[in-house]
DNA sequence: GGAAAAATCATCCTTTCGGCTGATGCGAAA
DNA sequence: TTTCGCATCAGCCGAAAGGATGATTTTTCC
């Protein structure tokens, strides 16, 4: 897992610990008759339930759906040009017009993996900026 | 004319005027024996034409085929976005990834016109960015 | 288990992009 | 003659893109 990965995960794990130390020690200190037991253990239930989707998303990194379930990319060419499984996925948000911090933020991934990733795309599609890099992948069968 | 096409033209016609005039004065001063009149004139002929080239395609800034002859932009589409015909131009240069300085220098216009025409181009498409725009401008069938 | 590929991330720097604002000139139509 | 659309041009500024260089970790395959 990646370091800043493991980071979030042990920063979130430690907020969460100590928001529910908190809470057991309000609930000792004041014994607070109206607000029961059950309300607090839901609200500590929302919290990590809500954190744990984001984590779980984080962690999947699911592939977006480019928006034509149809299309296939040309497997041949994706061979030939030893274009990876990532690559094609940065590519395809590219060519829906994404931004480098759209398409990290929309991947889960930092900026810098971004750029990595369309600066191997421009030198295996022989392109200098994006704009060209989609002209050739949509000639090539690569994207829609 | 625009104002800087106009001392581009004046400013060629009086270089020429006066390097034609130091030939014949070269001539008239020296009256070197073994380069004929005919050399000169022929070597003042090739310059101006040239020149005369240069000018022409300046001035009537042809259109710069797409490289899809087959391909009929949406008439309809380019109507009801008021795109004009200048702008079409852009659209396709940029369709074929060149960035604004090649645009401005392939169609003899300055860089700050063709900023003007992608930021009308931009409003007129929805888009903020150039892949955007391009990806609009496919759907609706103005560029191939 | 080890090697290679893939994925990830960072920093620095230059160039390009794009928003904003402002401007002038030409040609056609009213 | 005036108005309007189009084309042209400029400058400033912040953001984004892209090249170069370097690095570590994870995953895959032998």
């Amino acid at each position: 897992m990646r370091s800043s990965v493991r980071n979030t995960i042990l920063l979130y794990g430690s907020a969460m610990a100590a928001l529910f130390t908190g809470l057991k020690l309000v609930e000792y200190r004041f014994l607070v008759k109206d607000l029961s037991l059950e309300i607090l253990l839901g609200v500590v239930a929302l919290v990590f339930a809500a954190v744990g989707v984001w984590a779980g998303r984080r962690l999947s990194r699911q592939r977006i759906i480019t928006g034509d379930p149809d299309f296939r990319p040309n497997q041949q060419e994706l061979d030939r040009l030893h274009i990876s499984r990532r690559e094609l996925e940065v590519l395809e948000m590219m060519a829906r017009g994404l931004s480098n911090k759209e398409i990290a933020d929309t991947l889960y991934i930092s900026l810098s993996t971004v750029k990595t990733h369309t600066s191997n795309l421009f030198q295996k599609l022989e392109a200098g900026r994006r704009t060209q890099a989609l002209r050739r992948a949509r000639e090539l069968g690569l994207i829609p």
